[in-house]
DNA sequence: ATAAATAATCTCGTTAAATGAGACTATCAG
DNA sequence: CTGATAGTCTCATTTAACGAGATTATTTAT
């Protein structure tokens, strides 16, 4: 559980930092673009590369290019296997097959983002821009404030304290007392509504709870916003809350099979 | 290009090693057990810890364990986003719906070994053990395989020189002479058809090539065994490798969109 | 198959960072 | 508020990272 971020890197950190070069935009660099970059020698360069060649974590590409490597997809792979989340929500929302649903998400909290872990289309026409990996900041979208507002009392303040401008530009409350009051009232619906992620659906999101009062996950359903009546909005609502509440369930029984490990899903600490 | 695994370890390496404590079986690690496992004192666990808590490598999970973190997701994602095979290659797939197909896979090849990057399941009643992120040894399965045949002379010969020993055991030759014979009638087949990954199907596999003669990738369909004439595994082999060479066309014409990166897919290039 | 071009590694003195041991502090539960 | 536990800090010591250029491995073109 680190405690602040140190403004001091250490060197297996600024190896690390490589990864962040590799974007959507940008997959691919060569070595002498990287010494670039990084304002390091080509040893160096090399050295990183090869520390995070040798651990898997880039490969060769084409061109003398380096590519984020195969481990990556071993270890998410690895990710999805021990999840409890995702083998104890899966049957449940796989018996869940309201017409309704246009698609099922579920969002994972990871103390200073929400990340989506699982998306399954229902509706073939719906278009979506969740899906698995893809992380929002916790004050943004319906899947994320169902979060929020379930953070305890301490890590609710320490939120209020370090976001307290974005909190008000997105009209969540102007001080520590008002922020409360909008999370109550998010609390007091059970669930969270929202497009602001993607203005084609309408979704709606209630919270996953590991433990009786900590929350780990958001449930999220979302319909074409274009074919979803009053009524049906509702029912949604109603749909999303009770499967959410069914998984809570479960997981609050979930123990791991062999060892006493405990559970293994991330824990609701906030960063910084 | 790494030419050879030293024996001496960097310290980013060490760090990384972390990462290969977790495994399906262990998915969650307090600092102790690291701590005992790598016969470290406990201020170097917490370093090594903080190291990969800070790339999003590893989360707190609960009873203060540490879990594979969210930046895998991200970066799994970020590679699923910007590999140009699997660009390419699904609109190819969509267009074939042969009802023979029980299932879609594609394998990368990734220096050492081979790694399955897509799998679709057509036939809902097949088993499958594939999934994006399995690898296999070079020489194991059929997707593998396809592979292999087609790596150029050089590798070709290195890869006989460090492997002899299991090339004998898989009965693909006792000496470089025989073994290259055997990837030659691979050759000459256009694929390789196999169930050692999984013996309730007929799989078979047909080599991608990125470049004229680059393999970089192979296709595979997989039929449940119990359903499959003769007649249909002869078809699903002419289909795959028509597939597979049509795959392979668009990706020698294929160069990314801005820029002049070139290509980004792995090379063929063997390890150590 | 061979040779030129390029990519990646090695060597070694110098500098900077990792390590270990134990004290210290933040966080959480009751 | 208090106790228990998780995580961090300090500092002397050891070890590894760094830079510059020479060297070797790999690839490509002939």
């Amino acid at each position: 559980m680190p405690k602040g971020r140190d403004v001091k890197q250490s060197s297996a950190g600024k190896v690390l930092n490589v990864l962040d070069l590799f974007s959507e935009e940008n997959p691919a660099w060569t070595v002498e673009m990287i010494m670039e970059k990084l304002g390091a020698t080509r040893a160096t360069a090399y050295r990183y590369v090869k520390s995070l060649y040798d651990a898997g974590l880039l490969a060769p590409g084409a061109a003398s290019t380096y590519v984020l490597g195969p481990r990556i997809m071993q270890l998410d792979r690895q990710i999805r296997r021990s999840d409890p989340l995702l083998k104890i929500a899966k049957p449940i929302l796989d018996d869940n097959q309201s017409p309704l649903i246009g698609a099922k998400s579920i969002s994972s909290f990871y103390g200073d983002q929400v990340l989506s872990i699982y998306v399954e289309r229902c509706d073939p026409d719906i278009f979506l821009t969740m899906e698995r990996g893809k992380n929002f900041p916790l004050i943004y979208g319906s899947p994320s404030r169902a979060v929020l507002a379930y953070l305890p009392p301490y890590q609710m303040k320490n939120f209020y304290s370090s976001n307290s401008a974005e909190i008000a530009e997105a009209e969540l409350g102007d001080s520590l007392e008002e922020f409360r009051a909008s999370m109550r009232k998010i609390r007091r619906k059970g669930c969270c509504v929202g497009n602001e992620v993607n203005n084609r659906v309408f979704g709606v999101s209630a919270p996953i709870f590991h433990d009786k009062s900590s929350v780990s996950a958001s449930l999220t359903f979302v319909r074409r916003i274009e074919i979803t009546s009053e009524e049906q909005a509702e029912q949604l609502t109603k749909d999303v809350i009770e499967t959410a509440n069914r998984i809570s369930k479960c997981l609050k029984d979930y123990r791991p099979a062999e060892g006493d490990q405990g559970l293994i899903f991330p824990t609701p600490r906030l960063a910084g």
